[in-house]
DNA sequence: TTTACATATGTTTATTTGTTCATATTATAA
DNA sequence: TTATAATATGAACAAATAAACATATGTAAA
């Protein structure tokens, strides 16, 4: 009776925020802030698997936070949208605020 | 060498995510959009036990997410900071604008 | 076609974590 | 002090999930 949210807003806002919750993800996403990369750089820049990294593509795409584009036989990724680097800031300015103290 | 970001940001950024990755916390997070409660009310707003809403409580206090101050028998919660409710805002307008298209 | 390269996808395993239950603090009232 | 109310905390359990490994799909060149 309480709650203003839509219990569905409440639980999708969640999900979305769950999937920034990984350390891989965000070097990910940080990857791919100033251009588009395709999955054998990435994990070559962060030093991982391929198929660990095609495994969280495919999360980040689902959630619509990165997009594709094929080229040949690469498939390019980059941010999906211009909120993926707001949340990123956002959070990155609270860490560094916190850190300032 | 191609990395940004020190790791131990993304680790922190990482950890701040996961923290809102979580349906409980987002619902304690909007049980104190406009104002401060204590843990017995929030407990009957959202209709859970006040043992994991208290131990939710302190992972959002820890996490700086959160403040509290003591009235009596009772302590108050509120939210610790303006980024707090940017983020929840960047993120739902990130859910909205997607169940538009 | 074949061959090779780039990416995707099952499956299993180990770790993380939210909830519950029981118990411990802390503060007020009797 | 004793009793009661509000909150916190420790331990155990179940569910979620990231990484690794193996394999499949798709694309282009030979």
């Amino acid at each position: 009776m309480e709650e203003t949210y839509k219990d569905e807003a409440i639980y999708a806002l969640a999900e979305l925020f769950k999937i920034f919750g990984d350390p891989t993800r965000i070097r990910i996403l940080y990857a791919m802030l100033d251009a588009e990369r395709c999955v054998n750089d990435i994990a070559g820049i962060l030093q991982m698997s391929q198929s660990s990294v095609s495994h969280q593509l495919r999360i980040l795409k689902t959630s619509k936070l990165v997009k594709s584009r094929r080229e040949g036989k690469s498939i390019f990724y980059s941010l999906d949208d211009e909120h993926v680097r707001s949340i990123l800031n956002m959070g990155m300015e609270h860490i560094m605020e916190g850190a300032g103290k």
